[in-house]
RNA sequence: GGACAGGUGGCGGAGCGGUUGAACGCGCUGGUCUCGAAAACCAGUAUGCAUUUCGGUGCAUCGUGGGUUCGAAUCCCACCCUGUCCGCCA
């Protein structure tokens, strides 16, 4: 959520930001419902502090007489009801346009909120302008001593490499057919060696991060509240991304909650509604967490294999700190940082992408994702083999304020005052999207797969998978 | 599935129709005392919005929304949430 006082000041900024983003919202629809909604709370205001102030002055006394009218003789009571309710005249006439301006508001309200909601963070300066992915920048490379990017998987290894489709096949390590069974499309079942690389990646991620970085070591809900939804700032946007255990259709306590896509909505919702000490900064959370995501809209889309599924699990990490740019540029990096060494770790080539304005979501002020070269994804080469193509397998976002506003997230600064933080999060590593460039990058001639060393004691010191 | 209880400030916990934004305790901050500390004592200590001659001032907020009333933390209704006991399951 942004800041109203912001977007009134430099509206601009806002408006340039939403178009930047490729979001439609409308701003001077919203700038326009807070003019009046100020108008008629001002309005309500003065009114209620005269309604205050004259019951403060009639009420005792509206009480006397009424206490009076019970015990005096009715030839009296004329006289006193009539002054009864001439003391009541003011402050019921007060009472009635009191009213009036709350149904005025309340007409207003929900589209002020409905708007405010959806209006973007603007991106930073120094994100590039883009519509879509394909404007996304590289910022550099890595790849492992030994392989030329000018050069393909063949020319580089000497041999044609198989998709991980053909590999986990071959080494019987997923069953899509059995998993389709269960539970439909974009549904797998791990396997043997491919369930415990599955598990070695992911507590190698957990260990790297908590152990080397000191990051704490959290479990999350992955079944939440709509507040911690909307909170994240992944509400009201995408909704249609995330799967909802219907009260409707279930009727009962514990039945309206949604089911997270990412282990970021438990770890950032932790503390909201919470003004945090900041003697803790920075605040550094990792968590590994089953995500699901509905992928609708995606239909058609890396329908076959591991990359595109509606379950998965991921280490995640988050940072909350204080309300300071640059030390959440400098968190940022540090973030990224952690993902290269894993990647680097792992001997996997990737590449880190500045992600250009129309493809920050929502709720970024800027965004990096970490691509793995992937040997078995793009268009075909001359061969009628896949050509190689590069896959994202980390997003690192730096959110600024948007997402603790939403959250009500706060520290004290040093002379008191409330301050909302700031947040980061990144993917440490996500899997079995990860075991695609895992398995075709470490595939040998002869079929099987050399174990990066570092996964090694995650799988009881195995070091090749093989048929 | 059945039977209850309850949601008040950073925390605990009063209040159940009229200066109650809220007693009391704890915590926290400052001060006195002390060589220093503890203890004791004194003072201060919610959030949001608006406004300001930056000293304040106004309004809202006791789960949320509505209602009754001249007046609601207090009464009524609906919803949300939390907890307890029994049953069931692991």
């Amino acid at each position: 959520m942004i800041d109203l006082k912001q977007l009134r000041e430099s509206p601009e900024r806002f408006i340039q930001g939403a178009e930047a983003k490729n979001i439609d919202v409308d701003i001077d629809r919203l700038l326009e419902l807070d003019q009046q909604r100020r108008d008629l709370l001002q309005k309500q205001e003065t009114l209620r502090a005269e309604q205050k102030k004259i019951g403060k002055e009639t009420g005792p006394q509206i009480g006397k007489l009424k206490g009076q009218l019970k015990s005096v003789e009715d030839s009296q009571r004329p006289e006193l009801e009539a002054r009864i309710s001439e003391l009541e005249a003011r402050p019921a006439a007060l009472k009635q346009q009191i009213h009036d301006l709350d149904e005025s508001l309340a007409v207003i309200e929900p589209e002020w909120k409905k708007i405010q909601l959806q209006v973007p963070q603007p991106p930073d300066d120094d994100v590039p302008r883009g519509s879509s992915s394909d404007d996304n920048v590289e910022i550099r490379r890595w790849a492992p001593e030994g392989w030329d990017w000018d050069k393909s998987f063949e020319e580089n290894r000497g041999f044609a490499p198989k998709t991980h489709l053909e590999l986990v096949h071959d080494l019987n390590m997923v069953d899509f057919e059995r998993g389709v069974k269960v539970a439909g499309s974009r549904s797998y079942v791990l396997t043997g060696a491919g369930m415990r690389l599955h598990q070695a990646v992911l507590a190698f991620g957990m260990q790297h991060i908590c152990e080397k970085h000191g990051f704490r070591a959290t479990s999350v809900p992955v079944l939440v509240r709509e507040q911690a939804m909307v909170g994240t700032g992944f509400f009201p946007g995408g909704i249609e991304q995330t799967y909802h255990i219907d009260s409707d259709s279930t009727p009962g306590p514990g039945q309206d909650l949604y089911l997270t896509g990412t282990g970021e909505v438990g770890l950032m919702s932790l503390h909201s509604d919470e003004i945090v000490d900041a003697d803790q900064f920075p605040m550094k959370y990792a968590t590994v967490s089953t995500c699901f995501r509905r992928e609708a809209g995606a239909a058609g889309k890396d329908t076959a294999g591991l990359y595109r599924i509606h379950q998965f699990d991921k280490v995640e990490q988050v940072i909350i700190d204080k309300a300071d740019e640059a030390t959440s540029r400098t968190h940022h990096e540090t973030m990224i940082s952690i993902v290269e060494e894993l990647l680097q770790a792992m001997q996997l080539p990737y590449r880190l992408l500045q992600c250009c304005t129309g493809d920050l979501g929502s709720k970024n002020a800027d965004m990096i994702d970490i691509e793995c070269w992937i040997p078995g994804r793009g268009d075909e080469a001359s061969n009628g083999r896949p050509a190689g193509e590069f896959g994202e397998t980390h997003s690192a976002s730096r959110l600024y304020d948007f997402q603790c506003r939403r959250l009500n997230l706060r520290y004290r600064d040093k002379d008191g005052k409330t301050i909302f933080c700031h947040s980061l999060n990144n993917t440490v590593v996500a899997s079995p999207r990860i075991l695609i460039p895992i398995l075709e990058m470490h595939q040998q001639a002869d079929g099987s797969i050399i174990i990066p060393d570092v996964l090694r004691p995650f799988m009881g010191g195995c070091e090749r998978i093989s048929s």
